[in-house]
DNA sequence: TTGTATGCGTTATCAC
DNA sequence: GTGATAACGCATACAA
């Protein structure tokens, strides 16, 4: 319960100086002997180091932050997934922010980094303002931004091409047939809400499909908006027969309503979703989507934080994940362990792909024998 | 670019001393016109205080972590999602650990608790050794422990009562008819493993069913693995008319097999999984699933440790979650909106319960206070 | 090889 | 009120 050793401490008991006992805890050359006395005395006293005036010292922090709109999105957490275990082979600890996709905590963050509580920070901005862009250039520590941002930005990038993911999703339900393919969005004042948008109405442009505005609807990225955009946009355009939805979420809101209104999918309406979260495979019936390679992108980001931390001064980098169209039952239409049809640029998913992997459950509890509470 | 601005950076620019700015930046008195002169500077400058050195001083980081097994898990997905935002509002910023339920991880991290780099720890160990148990006593700060631990550890304490889950959902098969009620388990090393094994046999005999070791299987809690251990269960005992299954994942993977071989979920074996995670209304038939208050038990550990960090010197409490049982689709046997059976203490859940509601979930607030463990 | 002394950026305790 | 100055715990340049 006393206030942890310090090398004070220790030098005192080892009768040496605390710069010696610095030394030999830092492997630099000393006497076998004072070594020793040292260890043996670090250890009897269940020494361990002060981080905080290590990095007081050192000017690094040792742990890196990573800033999501909100950590329940599953398409953060294959991120996080996939960041955590980079970030700390690499000896960084991992810090996270949710910001609630709100700006003010956005910038709030990157005025953080000023703190120095942490040595640099991958952020996935849902919308990007001139005070993101102001901050990124003032950041007085490496950022790495997941999602697009303007030419030019002082950070390290990673994107997606969402536009070309929208068409891959568009041209597979026009190849299957449809021909009053609906969109369910997100907002349309965010990043990847505007980009769908555009990639959206380009896509059935480029189809010779006829524009219709009433088969595109906004909600929000959460599955029971999605339900509800759903609603207003099968009330509005009753014969659609495909829905492609911004991402997983919105799209198991739009399975959630057509179940309840006796459509059939993939037969009366074929559904396609976004980020091919694990959700896909879990949805009934398991969902097509368009992957836009989440895992991948929180490890380059990862990668390209570590990288930059090793050389500050090199040019900002990008890198691009490509989208991958994953077909499954939800417009493959064929439950039957056939081949599901042969589309562009994609990817066929088996229906056994264990989407859990790494999930191992089993959270604390009551131990059996001694289950009984004290009273 | 320049290496940050420092309080003396501000006094030179306000010509004023560093003490004086420090009063100012704390709002200590001052008079008008220094403070004047130090907050221009301050601003003029983009001063952001250096985090690291203040809690070098302070001798607290604001920053609290929380450790588990893996990220992925949708088990601690629920609880960081309720201890995030209390964590944030009392000004901790949250670190995170997966210690892929590795125990010289779990150890490592209660000894980094000696860098001092986190005030408190919140921690789910698998497995509770008498390493945990040593390293509890020692801690250099306060630590609460999701999961059981054994009477008189020196830790704050949040638990389920998962003998009791198991029995709610064992006789709600019963109570449907089922006579043939198997289980698939997760490792039997494990707290929770070994916990559910038991309390599985016993509810199974005090329903005065013959005991029979072909019903219960071991795996690992994933949907693998689970996948496979039902296999080897059906193989054994093919007239298996349900299956209670240790987690939702195990669950899931027994969905899997049972549709592969082309038995129909409930009316030939009803299938109920633990946990109650978002994935239990995703999975097809949506799945009858005892909860273990996974939202409450976090949100009740965030508490637990402010509550500790306000007072060090009270006695350890221990906090205890009431299981529920959500009957849904994989035992009720019936789609139709109509009234699923009604079982004792136990809970129904509408199809439409927004999965991904930032601030989880529809489940009642069912935290057991239990009070102070008797001394 | 080892010890002394200094600084990392703050806060806090003194005198003035 | 304000300004030197001493910690906080560690790493290190320099002297011995």
């Amino acid at each position: 319960m006393s206030d942890g050793p310090t090398i004070t401490t220790i030098a005192q008991r080892a009768g040496v100086s605390i710069a010696s006992v610095s030394r030999v805890l830092n492997g630099l050359p000393t006497k076998a002997e004072t070594e020793r006395r040292v260890m043996s005395a670090a250890r009897e006293l269940g020494y361990v180091p002060n981080s905080v005036a290590r990095s007081l010292k050192s000017r690094r922090s040792n742990q890196l932050g990573f800033a999501m709109a909100d950590i329940g999105n599953p398409v953060y957490l294959a991120m996080i997934r996939e960041i955590q275990p980079v970030l700390r082979a690499a000896g960084y600890r991992l810090v996270l922010h949710s910001t609630n996709a709100d700006t003010d905590d956005e910038i709030d963050v990157l005025r953080g980094l000023g703190e120095r509580y942490i040595d640099g920070l991958i952020m996935i901005p849902l919308r990007v303002t001139g005070e993101h862009l102001k901050m990124f250039a003032a950041a007085r520590a490496p950022v790495v931004v997941i999602g697009s941002v303007p030419e030019g930005t002082p950070v390290d990038n990673v994107r997606t091409d969402s536009r070309e993911g929208v068409r891959l999703a568009v041209e597979h339900l026009h190849g299957l047939g449809r021909r009053r393919i609906g969109f369910v969005n997100g907002p349309l004042d965010t990043v990847p809400g505007a980009a769908r948008a555009a990639a959206y109405a380009e896509a059935v442009r480029a189809l010779g499909l006829p524009h219709d505005p009433a088969l595109a609807e906004v909600g929000d990225f959460y599955r029971a908006d999605g339900a509800r955009a759903t609603a207003r946009l099968l009330e509005r355009a009753p014969d659609v027969d495909a829905l492609l939805c911004a991402n997983d979420l919105i799209a198991l809101g739009a399975l959630d309503v057509l179940r309840r209104e006796g459509r059939r999918v993939p037969q009366d309406v074929a559904v396609a979703g976004m980020d091919d979260t694990d959700l896909a495979t879990l949805a009934w019936p398991p969902l097509t989507s368009v992957s836009l390679g989440s895992p991948e992108r929180g490890r380059a980001a990862a990668e390209l934080l570590l990288d930059r931390l090793a050389s500050r001064d090199r040019e900002p980098r990008v890198v691009t994940v490509e989208p991958r169209l994953v077909v499954r039952a939800s417009t493959a239409g064929d439950d039957a362990p056939g081949e599901p049809p042969a589309v562009d640029a994609s990817t066929v998913d088996t229906p056994a792909r264990d989407v859990s992997a790494r999930d191992g459950s089993a959270v604390g509890e009551t131990v059996g024998d001694s289950g009984r509470e004290a009273p």
